[in-house]
DNA sequence: GGGCCAATACTG
DNA sequence: CAGTAT
DNA sequence: GCCC
């Protein structure tokens, strides 16, 4: 994460970052320090020949030097002594972790290693305090840290998309800054909020959290994220926010990676004096910036996970929601998601949500905004139309949009289609719906959604069946899956097995099973090449709760002459061979490729759900196009391609090219040349793109 | 009115 | 090639 | 269907 940081202990073989599965007991330990960062894996280090992207060049785009919170201390012994000791004490955090959940597993009272860390004391639960480093007595630090942990709360050098709180006693916002490597304090997290020292021992004397107000570290007028103090301070702050649904989330601990906080707060383009020249900085932020993220398996809770920084909204935003036009000028305006409607909160129209059970989970996304029940209704509709054969495949894409109803940033309830045409993607026919859903009159909905489309929907989920096949499956007078089942339909292999495995195939995959399959795909893989590269894709990557499938990505370095290549037919059929494997829905046309696809089904044996599978191997230097494509989401990829072409590049699943051209058609007229693809971070650079969590590439 | 992401793989 | 999939 |  950090520049200055010990050198990340990342194994140089396997999937470098992923858990131990051995370590089970272990996962659960937070160590906030950068080596201890959850994932961060290096990247193909032989071809990093540091490609001279316009992203480098242009002046415009943000050239991450990456944040170093000891930039500003001179002396080396200083920041030693200080890594030194924030070390030993998350050893003894960790340690009397351990300690206390062994206690507990026991059902022995609660133990202590040391008195001082008490990390049963739950005051600041949730809670992540960045401290950033002074000159100055150590001990005072450790004393601080201690203080913190022995309340619950974590602590961390070095500001993260995740903190909560930082500490600041001088009231000075630049020298603050330059403490945290950060350019300007719009850099922290939505919600994050400045306090003095004296704010912690209050809290702590007080025995509860108190509104920070009279703590804040600098008048709430200075400052420059002035949504900050809003949220802070204005009704419920998220500080309550997380008090309050402390007992819900209670056994989610919060992830110990904050690995992308570097590089999403890293558009810097001041270089602080620092310990390096500038030019070993920006080698070494180089180097930051050469490392992808692996899957973080812990999912992520608590402030700065569950929302993108919107305060680092780039043009990528502007796009992902609207897919509009994203030249640089229009980006800052071009993110209004968040309507300004004055509409009072009180009653609005989703309590009929209520009634129709619709805020129950059903597909794992929790419906946080207020107009969950609106952006589901329209989520039918797409379901709808997204079975009907000659409607228009934009039109029906549109109503998607209408998943922007909810999303973060729309914070308030929508009452009527003329409120909700503000937002960009709204326009007057969902507008109109809006109303048919609201007033609760018979609408286009109502007339639609008959029997027929119905049963042509239910078709549609079998694997394999479109809408040409659905429809005419319907033609032929079947109704039902069991109707399907009788064998006089002539489907295909695959539908076949859609058809046979139906209930379980249309069933999400908790986390917990996806990590589960994940773990036992790459044990095999690991038995057959212990070098090979494998990563688990798609919404798992992205944290969500379950899936829809399992994603596999593999590659290896070819460091030492050798490659992945026919390890898959090895894996597939060892796999199958015990069992895992059950089923084969595609084969690669070659399976000694490089660049091979298997899809099929698999189970935890001996008698878990089937679940749809996909193992995907690409070429070493695809890796982070791959990476990219696979994570998704749709819409995210969408978005970024868009934005890719917009600038004159083309980005697909082998990596972003230039000097692309294409005819009126769209259709390529000469190849162009790929210009990034082994890392993610390359990618986004050239985009001059801020990198994103996997986490945060949702609409 | 034209464009809306991209490119390929497999099945039958 | 059309359809479905990624 | 929506946005230029």
């Amino acid at each position: 994460m950090t520049a200055t940081m010990p050198t990340v202990p990342t194994p140089s073989n396997a999937t470098p970052g992923l858990p131990d599965p051995s370590l089970k007991h272990l996962r659960t330990v937070t160590l906030d320090t950068p080596a201890h960062v959850a994932s961060p894996i290096d990247t193909p280090a032989h071809a990093a020949a540091p490609i001279d992207t316009p992203a480098a060049a242009d002046p415009a785009s943000p050239v991450p030097i990456g944040n170093s919170p000891f930039a500003h201390m001179r002396q080396k012994k200083e920041y030693q002594t200080l890594t030194r000791l924030f070390e030993s004490f998350t050893k003894d955090i960790s340690k009397s972790e351990i300690k206390s959940e062994k206690a507990e597993s026991k059902g022995k009272g609660r133990s202590r290693v040391k008195p001082v860390v008490d990390p049963l004391g739950s005051l600041f639960q949730g809670l992540r305090f960045c401290i950033p480093p002074e000159l100055g007595p150590a001990s005072k630090h450790d004393q601080r840290w201690r203080i913190i942990a022995s309340l619950g709360g974590r602590v961390t050098l070095q500001p993260d998309t995740a903190i909560t709180h930082v500490i600041h006693d001088r009231s000075s916002p630049s020298i603050l800054c330059q403490q945290l490597g950060i350019r300007s304090l719009t850099d922290l997290p939505i919600g994050c909020i400045c306090v003095k020292w004296d704010y912690v021992a209050r809290c702590k004397m007080a025995g509860t959290i108190l509104p920070p107000k009279a703590w804040l570290s600098f008048p709430e007028t200075t400052l420059t994220r002035q949504a900050t103090y809003r949220t802070t301070t204005a009704g419920s702050t998220r500080v309550s926010d997380i008090t309050a649904s402390r007992t819900s989330s209670i056994n989610r601990k919060r992830p110990e990676t904050a690995s992308d906080s570097d590089t999403e707060s890293s558009k810097r383009p001041h270089r602080g004096p620092g310990l390096r020249t500038a030019s070993a900085l920006l080698s070494r932020s180089r180097r930051d910036r050469q490392m992808d993220v692996a899957t973080n398996h812990t999912l992520p809770s608590g402030l700065g996970w569950e929302d993108a920084p919107e305060g680092e909204a780039d043009g990528l935003d502007a796009l992902i929601s609207g897919v509009k036009n994203g030249t640089a000028s229009d980006d800052e305006v071009g993110v209004p998601n968040r309507l300004e409607s004055s509409v009072g909160r009180e009653a609005n129209p989703d309590r009929r949500g209520d009634l129709f059970k619709c805020g129950q989970a059903h597909d794992g996304k929790s419906g946080k905004g207020p107009n969950e029940w609106l952006a589901s209704k329209f989520d039918d509709m797409h379901t709808m139309y997204s079975g009907m054969k000659g409607k228009n495949e934009f039109a029906i894409r549109q109503y998607q949009q209408g998943r922007a109803l909810n999303m973060a940033g729309t914070t308030d309830p929508i009452t009527s289609g003329a409120q909700a045409m503000k937002i960009k993607g709204i326009g007057q026919s969902i507008a109109d719906r809006i109303d048919e859903f609201v007033s609760g009159t018979k609408g286009r909905q109502f007339y639609e959604n008959t029997e027929q489309v119905q049963i042509i929907a239910q078709f549609r989920k079998i694997y394999g069946v479109g809408a040409t096949f659905a429809t005419e499956l319907y033609k032929r007078g079947a109704r039902s899956i069991d109707d399907l089942r009788t064998g006089e339909y002539g489907l295909s292999g695959g539908q076949a097995i859609g058809v046979e495995l139906f209930d379980d195939l249309n069933t999400r995959i908790p986390r917990a099973e996806c990590r589960e399959i994940f773990d036992l795909i790459r044990a095999e893989t690991e038995s057959i090449d212990k070098k090979v590269w494998i990563e688990i894709m798609g919404s798992y990557r992205r944290g969500q709760e379950d899936s829809g499938d399992v994603d596999i990505l593999i590659t290896r370095h070819p460091e030492d002459g050798l490659t992945h290549a026919g390890v898959l037919q090895r894996l597939v059929s060892g796999l199958s061979k015990r069992g895992i494997i059950t089923h084969d829905l595609s084969i690669p046309h070659d399976w000694m490729a490089l660049e091979a696809k298997w899809m099929g089904i698999c189970r935890l044996p001996p008698n878990g759900k089937y679940r749809r599978l996909d193992i995907l191997c690409i070429p070493f230097e695809q890796w982070g196009a791959a990476l990219i494509y696979f994570t998704g989401n749709e819409i995210f990829n969408r978005s970024m391609r868009l934005y890719a072409r917009k600038r004159g590049y083309s980005l697909n699943q082998r990596g972003l090219s230039h000097g692309v051209i294409r005819g009126k058609d769209g259709l390529k007229f000469t190849e162009g040349e790929i210009i990034a693809s082994r890392t993610e971070q390359e990618i986004f650079d050239v985009l001059g793109l801020r990198w994103r969590h996997p986490h945060h590439r949702r609409p």
